[in-house]
DNA sequence: AATGAATGAGATTTCATTCAT
DNA sequence: GATGAATGAAATCTCATTCAT
C-alpha cells in the first residue's frame, strides 16, 4: 500500500518494521551459538529479540529458514566484503597476510559472526547443503584469494615454489584454531588465548618458512 | 575383577551384558556425530547398537548421561595412549612431531573418534563441562607434551628461541583444520583433501620457520 | 488487580486464560478420584478439560503440580470458609453440630470436592507433604473448631466433662465414614446408604451420651 | 515330581518354596501401602521378598493378580477369624463391643495389614470388583455381625429401640478414623494419636447414648 | 503488524512382562 | 525353581507452528 509514497519521513515503527528480521537474526545467531540449533527455542529467540513467536514467523517461515537465512547472510557483510577488496591487492603477500590476520581479529573474532563457523560444525550433518554453501562461498573463497596471493608471491620470487592451495590452506589453519578456541573453550578456562600474539608468533615462522 | 574365580562358562547373556555398553556407546558415537546431541534419537542409537530403546537405559541412566560417558571414555584408548608413550620419546623434535602427525592420521583421523572434538565444538555450550573436560584432559595435555618437545628442541639449539607453548598451539592448528575438515565439509566436497600431503607441506614449511 | 484500567473488552481468549486453570483442575480432580493419581493421564485430563495435553502445561508445570494445585486449592472454598463463619457461633453445640453435619451434607457429601479426601488417603505416601497439609490445614482446623464448641457446651453445663479433643474426632468419625462410602463404596453397592438417617442417628444417640 | 514320597523331612528349599507366595504377598503388601497400586514397582516388591522379578511371575500370573490375591487373602486370616468366633457370643451387647474394639486394636490396627483398607480405598477406581469384595466379605459381614448384637441387645432391653444397621454403622465409624489416620496421618505427625482412650471415650459416649 | 493461547507430533523415559539360560 | 537381560507399549513433557483477535 501507499508505495507511491515519499518515503522520507519514516514512522518509528515503520523503522522497526525494516529492522526485525535483522534483529531476529541476532537473536538466533546468539542462540543457535549458545545451544545449538536444536536446543535453541524459537520463544527464546523471539525474547531476545525483544518480539513473541508468533512475531517471527512474519518474517521466516520457519526455525530452519531463520536459520538458513542466519547462515547466509552473515558472510558477505564482513568477511567477503574485506576479501574481495584486498584480492585486489599488489605487494608483498607477507604484507597482505599480515593484514588479513589483523583483518580477521578485528572483525571477525571479537563479532558476534565467530560462531557462525561453529553453528556450521555442529550442524553440518542436519544441514549438509549449508555446510556445502559455506565451503563453496566461505572457505573456497577464501582459499582461491589466498592462493593467488601465495602464486603471485611464488612469481614474485618472495616464496618458495611450494603447492599454493596447500600454503593457503596451511594459512587458514590458525584462523579456525582461534575461532574455535574463542566459541568452545574460551568460556571455560582461567587462562587467556593471547590471539595477537599467536598470530604473530604464527607469521613469524610461517612467513620465514615460505622464504626461499 | 575376576579375582574370585575360573569361571569358564559365563552364560551367553553375560557375555552380551559386558559387550553392550560399549556397542551403545559406538552406536551413540556415529549418531551424535551425523546429527548432533539433540536430533540422534534414543530409539535410533537402540537400533545401530542392535537393541530396543529400553534396553540402553539398563546401562546408562540418560541421554545425556549416554553423552557424558562417551565423551569421556573415548579419550584415554587413542589419543592419551599414543601421547603418553610419545612424551617419553629422546631425540629430535621434528622428527617426534612427524612421528605424531602421522600417528594422528592413523589412529584418529580414520577413525571413529574423530567426530568427538566435531561433538565437543558443537555441543560445547549445552555441556560446558565437558568442553572443560577435554580441554584439561585432551588439549592441554597435548599441549603439554609438544610444549615439552618444543623447549627441549630449543634446548638442543634445533629450534630458535621461541615461546614453546604458542609454537605448541602452531603444531596443534594443521591437526584441527584436518579433523573439521574431515568431520564438516568432507561429505559435501568432491574434490578430497590429501591430508598426508598438508601434513607433510606444513612440516616442510613449519620446521623451516622453526629452524635458527 | 484490574487496578490499572477499564479495559471492557477482553479477548475471547483471555477470558479463556482465566477460566482454564480451573477447568483443568477440575477435570484433574475428577479424574484422579476415578482412577487416583498415576493411572490418571494428562491426556484424559485434558480431553475431559476440553483442551489438548500441552495446554495444560502452559498453566502447570507438570502433573505433580497439578495434583498439588487441586489439593491445595479446593479447600479454602467449601470447608473452610463454612468452618470459619460457624466459628462465631454462639449457642447450643448440639444446634452447632447438626447445622455443621448438614451443612457438610449438602456442601461436601454431595460435590465434587468429596473425593478429595480419598485422593489424599490414596496418595500419601507418594506425597507426604500434602498428607501434613491436609492434616494441618483442614484436619485439625476443624477439629480445632469443634474443640471450642465443645469447650464452651462443657462450660455451660450442657455436656459432660469430657476430654473435648476426643469428643471432637469422634464428631469426625461418622463424616469420615460418610466420604469413604461415598467415594469407595457408593458405586459397587446395590442398596444406598443414607446419609441423612445415618448423620440424624448419630447425632440422636451421640448428643445423648454426651449430655451429663 | 515325587507326590507319593513322604513328605516328612522337606528340604530347606522346599520349605522355601512354599512360603515364597507368602512373603511376595508381604512385600507387595509394604509396597502398595507405602505407594499405592501404581507406583509399587515390581522389582521393589521382588526385592523386599528377597526374590528377582522373574520369581514373582512364576506364583502369579501379573501385578494384578498379586493385588488381588493380597487383597482377598489377608481377610480371613485376621479379621474373620476373630468375627466369627465372636458371632456365637452371649452377653451384654456392650461387653461385646469391648471386646471387639480391643481385638482391632490388637489384631489390625498395629498389624501390617491395617494398610489393606487404605489399599482399597485408594485403589477402588481402578479395581471396582475389589471394593465390592471387601464391602460384601469384609464390612458387610461385619455389619451383620454387629447388627445381630444390636438386635438382641435391643430385645434384651439394654438398647434403645433404633434400628440396628446404624448403629452397626456408628459403631465401625471410629475404627475407619483409626486406621485411616494410622495409615495416612500417623506418619506426618507430630503429636500422636491416643487409639486407646479414643476408643475408650467412644464406648462411654456411645453406650450412654445408647442405652434406653 | 503483532500477539499469545492452543495444538499435536514426537521425544525421552519407565516398567510390567518374557524367556533363554 | 530361579535368574536377569531384553523388550516395547505407554506415559509425561516439549516445542515448532498456527490462527483468531
Amino acid at each position: 500500500m501507499d508505495q507511491t509514497a515519499p518515503k522520507r519521513h519514516l514512522h518509528h515503527w515503520q523503522r522497526r518494521k525494516q529492522a526485525r528480521p535483522g534483529e531476529i537474526l541476532d537473536a538466533a545467531l546468539a542462540l543457535f551459538a549458545e545451544k545449538g540449533y536444536a536446543a535453541a527455542r524459537m520463544e527464546d529467540i523471539a525474547v531476545r529479540a525483544g518480539v513473541t513467536k508468533g512475531t517471527i514467523y512474519l518474517y521466516f517461515q520457519s526455525k530452519e529458514e531463520v536459520f538458513k537465512s542466519l547462515a547466509r547472510e552473515h558472510i558477505s557483510q564482513s568477511l567477503l566484503v574485506a576479501a574481495e577488496q584486498a584480492s585486489q591487492f599488489e605487494g608483498s603477500p607477507f604484507e597482505f597476510l599480515k593484514v588479513f590476520y589483523a583483518r580477521f581479529v578485528e572483525l571477525v573474532l571479537h563479532n558476534q559472526v565467530s560462531v557462525l563457523p561453529k553453528i556450521i560444525i555442529g550442524e553440518s550433518g542436519n544441514f549438509p547443503e549449508l555446510a556445502r554453501f559455506w565451503r563453496e562461498e566461505v572457505i573456497e573463497k577464501a582459499m582461491t584469494m589466498l592462493s593467488g596471493v601465495i602464486t603471485s608471491g611464488i612469481a614474485r620470487g618472495e616464496i618458495r615454489n611450494l603447492p599454493s592451495e596447500m600454503i593457503a590452506k596451511l594459512a587458514m589453519a590458525p584462523i579456525l584454531m582461534c575461532l574455535v578456541w574463542r566459541t568452545t573453550f574460551e568460556q571455560t578456562s582461567d587462562r587467556g588465548f593471547d590471539y595477537d600474539t599467536f598470530l604473530a608468533t604464527h607469521c613469524d615462522v610461517f612467513f620465514k618458512g615460505l622464504k626461499p
